[in-house]
DNA sequence: GCCTCTTAATGAATGGCATTCATCAGGAAT
DNA sequence: ATTCCTGATGAATGCCATTCATTAAGAGGC
């Protein structure tokens, strides 16, 4: 007999950037909880504490809500990135700084790691994405190090430098896959020092060693005094 | 006033395979031009000449016809394989060869890549499907060839085999993304080229240059020899 | 404190899609 | 020719992204 009084809802108008706020925080975790295709705009909605149409009068669609989310999250991470790796000498340790980051972003937020590796990047809109040109950002200080290295004289300078950085990236991302689907773990710092490694030793130049340069440097001078003898 | 007649549509009942065949070769289409998620049943369905329901008679849903789909692609592409592999001698060759394969395959089936690298690889019963199986059974050379080598004492054996394997993996589908989203194309020699020399170098020993440094050595000596009977 | 007006917020409606299921009928077996 | 198994059908279901006409919050003017 009772009759289910619809509650009256109390609508508050919030300043925008409130609304965008909570909108992107709810749509981070459920994006993160059930992944993109899983994620409905009526679950994002109710815990946003909104309705569906809200989220449209702030976002474009479902896709535009993901790239802002996921560049919100790049903005966080990069913000220390450069005075972090301003402290740190060494090509080597350079190196292995922006690889153990990029394993250890991974590992922090593997959620996010796999809509950026499997949703954003996949699509054709890719590269009028704010993601795309934060992510160019974000592996420019890579080649940074490698041209700062060939410059000194460290590494070659007949590897394609693009193609370095991609068999970093590239590879560190197809270690991790098993990590990201649940599957197990992986050690940040042995998987960080033995991509380094790995890198480094494709690219480094190797010096010759003291014993085979004093014998080159022996042999060099005997041919310089027959040289020598020859003329006289 | 001309009634529209339905069109009586002859049912036939094809062979089972024949069917299967029908469906999935209209799903490898669509899938193609269309993405995993815009592909839809019904679009498949009229393409095959069927009609939605007959295709879950044959498939449990859309995820399980994509999985067929690129299994069956997986299977044509590791037919020849093996033949043409044992073909080719040496390390540095071989290792090309896997390379320069991949990158045929990404070069010839861009969509069926895509499929591969953000719907299959991503999802969470991965594991449990027979792409995983086929894949490592095509990554399973890779790793033969590496042991191979450190058998043979051409390459160290400090480093993670299966590292390796994905930076090589990784390295190559990190670089051709930009390919695989439609935006320019790549070189398919020149790149396998500069990734076979990038791990190869990564791994191989610098044998001590003893051979060189003795000719070296023996020809100064030579040399030495040579002028001192003329100046006798 | 009241009125006006802009526009944030609502929630119902639309259309598309994957998937299900009751029903039909081809064709093999008898 | 008849029966029966099951392949094939297409309408129905339910979910979801997106749209839109309507409501009312709250700022600004008086």
């Amino acid at each position: 007999m009772s009759e289910v009084i619809p509650q009256r809802r109390v609508i508050s108008r919030l300043p925008r950037e409130r609304r965008v706020a909570d909108i992107m925080e709810a749509a981070h975790d459920v994006f993160c909880e059930r992944g993109y295709a899983d994620a409905s705009i009526s679950d994002i909605a109710e815990r946003a504490h909104v309705v569906e149409g809200t989220i449209y009068r702030y976002f474009e669609n479902k896709r535009e809500l993901l790239v802002r989310v996921v560049g919100h999250w790049y903005e966080e991470m990069l913000a220390d990135y450069d005075t972090q790796l301003s402290g740190i000498k060494g090509t080597r340790n350079r190196l292995r700084f922006l690889i153990w980051r990029h394993l250890r972003a991974i590992k922090t937020d593997p959620a996010l790691c796999r809509l950026v590796f499997s949703e954003l990047r996949a699509g054709p809109d890719y590269r009028e994405t704010r993601v795309f040109d934060l992510n160019r950002d974000y592996t420019r200080r890579t080649l940074d190090i490698l041209r700062d290295a060939i410059a000194a004289g460290e590494f070659r300078d007949d590897a394609p430098l693009t193609l370095v950085r991609d068999m970093i990236y590239g590879g560190i991302e197809h270690h991790t896959w098993a990590f990201l689907r649940g599957e197990g773990d992986f050690p940040l710092d042995e998987t960080a020092d033995a991509i380094t490694d790995f890198v480094y030793r494709a690219l480094v130049i190797v010096p010759a060693d003291d014993m085979t340069l004093a014998r080159i440097e022996q042999a060099a001078a005997k041919l310089e005094r027959l040289i020598g003898k020859a003329e006289a």
